[in-house]
RNA sequence: GCCUCCAUAGCUCAGGGGAUAGAGCGUUGGUUUCCGGUACCAAAGGUCGGAGGUUCGAUUCCUCCUGGGGGCACCA
């Protein structure tokens, strides 16, 4: 039994409950059911009876004993207990806990996945960072918990495209231009310019493409000069990412805002809501409607577009495009930026609570890693990945929340023990294959199951542990907290460990080397091995992990 | 000045209003001659920064204070 079904149980208790008029009031659309921290709290747990016990105008003890005594009458539920003040502590039957092992392994990969978002069309912007030089740390912790919130997302019914904004117009491509062809004509980059010794990689390549731009008038050269160089440093950024697990399913121009007229329309899109200002010769919206602390800028005096320009456009564009609501994933020194993109949206004409999330992470750092000369002293994600590998990496940023702060402890990432939690999980997988393979070769296979053999207080735990993990994807989907999936994992491994510590899948040997019989406990403990090597499986997956067969 | 994030065990950090606040490391003491000891079990260790408030109940939500990180543009 998962815990959704004996959710759904609670639900149906309270059903019948009102229908026999025993107690008024209004179903709650979600009924919990949590692991208790203590197991003399039984399997499971439910506060249903003291949220409702207000409502419902009765004291919550007696409405708990209203639930418990339907409940005693569910199928595969042993107990059922009032404790405290009210809480609803369940236990199951063995062969209903352990029934559970069997379920997921024949899910596979997609046990964990929920319908819980379904309906929701998202965008998820993440990245986006300047194509005019290499991806640094700064990009690396979105990159990892981005696309981690977008695997949480879609397994858990949402639809969701991944987009990066090339920021592709504007000044700082001519001063790109600028740079590389300094270097074309074997010169240092002007004061401003970019000084990283990649630029002159770039240069190399854009003239074994096109080395007649050498001996081009400048001018004439830039345009060519600037979109080989844009396109080769794209590419780059495109490989990072690749090593990095990170896809994204668009890529998104500013430029084609500009030259497809979309920025201009939205001008007029906004005029037409009543939101834009004319002074001192510039246009101006007015975002303090809705919160901002004081107007922007849409186009300068000059009549140039601001960047914040392509920002409004973008964002109607997203919303053009059908996207009901917008992630933006950025980090912390834009979080000024949060209440003039909300005033966008409502200036749009949408709802700045449901339409539009921007999530702010803080910063990360590194011990000890070396400022990239190639990059101009950044410390490029390249460099990160080949030193740490992309598993240690992006696993240590999905195992804490955005909000705080990280400082990366490469000696740490790189040890084999205990106090590493990505080899830790990653043990416990690689461990259960092995594990798997011994069964295998004393003739332990999975020909029969028996739920009611699993009831070893090891077998339990892990049981209990492993019916969360659905509960856990999706609300960590809903909270945007891939964090949730690490810790879960961890747990999970802890709990894989104790296990197998406690219990022996393969038939002992006896002194004389002759082994004993394969017996069903065998097989069914094999189940339970293989449903605990899945989740793991499809947890490191959801954070962009491998999962290997050995260490 | 304004905005924002943070403050939990010696250290690094979890903790979506609930029961006795947890994990890893570190410390102390243990462990099956057999599936990988790269593991497991146990003990010690806390005024959840401070003060109010909401609530049957606050580490959690609100306000203020203290201490720390980050940020304020007709830049991109």
């Amino acid at each position: 039994m998962t815990p959704e079904e004996l959710s759904a149980a609670v639900k149906s208790a309270l059903i019948e409950a009102i229908e026999a008029g025993e107690l008024t009031l209004e179903i709650p659309g979600e009924i919990r059911v949590e692991r208790p921290k203590s197991r003399d709290h039984g399997d499971w747990a439910t506060n249903i009876a003291l949220q409702l016990a207000k409502e419902a105008g009765m004291p919550p003890r007696e409405l708990a004993e209203s639930l418990a005594a339907r409940l005693r009458q569910v199928d595969g539920v042993s107990t059922v207990d009032i404790a405290g003040p009210g809480f609803i502590n369940i236990t199951l039957d063995a062969a209903a806990a352990g029934l559970l092992a069997k379920t997921i392994v024949e899910a596979g990969e997609s046990f964990g996945h929920t319908e819980v978002l379904a309906g929701h069309v998202i965008n998820l912007e993440f990245v986006s960072a300047n194509p005019t030089g290499p991806l640094h740390i700064g990009h690396t912790r979105w990159a990892a918990l981005g696309d981690a919130i977008g695997r949480l997302l879609r397994a858990s019914g949402a639809e969701v495209t991944n987009e990066y904004y090339i920021n592709d117009a504007g000044n700082q491509m001519n001063v790109f231009a600028n740079s590389v062809l300094s270097r074309i004509h074997g010169e240092d980059v002007s004061e401003g310019g970019y000084p990283g010794e990649y630029v002159k990689e770039l240069a190399e390549e854009v003239l074994a493409a096109r080395p007649e731009v050498r001996d081009m008038d400048r001018d004439e050269a830039r345009p060519i000069v600037r979109e080989l160089a844009y396109q080769a440093q794209l590419g780059q950024i495109k490989d990072t990412l690749d090593a990095f697990g990170v896809h994204f399913d668009v890529y998104f121009s500013e430029e084609s805002l500009h030259s497809g007229g979309h920025v201009r329309g939205a001008l007029e899109t906004l005029r037409a809501q009543g939101h834009i200002d004319d002074r001192e010769g510039a246009v101006w919206l007015r975002t303090t409607d809705f919160g901002d602390d004081k107007d922007r800028v849409l186009f300068k005096a000059d009549g140039e577009p601001t960047y914040f320009a392509a920002d409004a456009a973008y964002y109607l564009s997203k919303r053009e495009r059908g996207f009901g609501e917008k992630i933006y994933l950025l980090g912390a020194d834009h979080h000024g930026y949060v209440a003039r993109l909300k005033a966008i949206a409502a200036c749009a004409g949408d709802d700045a609570e449901k339409n539009i999330e921007i999530l702010i992470g803080q910063l990360m750092s590194v011990k000890g890693a070396k400022l990239s000369k190639r990059a101009g002293n950044i410390i490029e994600l390249a460099d990160l990945i080949k030193w740490l590998g992309t598993d240690a990496l992006r696993y240590t940023l999905a195992r804490y929340p955005a909000d705080s702060p990280i400082d990366v402890d490469p000696d740490l990432l790189q040890s084999k023990t205990n106090d590493n939690p990505v080899f830790y999980v990653q043990y416990a997988h690689a461990r259960s294959r092995n594990a798997a393979r011994n069964a295998a070769a004393a003739g332990v296979d999975q020909s029969s199951f028996d739920a009611s053999l699993l009831t070893h207080e090891t077998e339990e735990e892990l049981l209990s542990h492993l019916g969360r993990f659905p509960s856990v994807v999706s609300s960590a989907a809903e909270l945007r907290e891939p964090h949730r999936v690490a810790r879960y994992l961890e747990s999970l491994a802890s709990a894989y460990h104790g296990w197998y510590a406690a219990c022996r899948m393969a038939p002992s040997v006896a002194e004389d080397g002759t082994a004993e019989p394969v017996t069903d406990l065998n097989r069914t403990r094999l189940w339970l091995n293989e449903a605990t090597a899945q989740v793991l499986r499809n947890g490191l997956q959801l954070l962009g992990v491998s999962a290997s067969e050995r260490m």
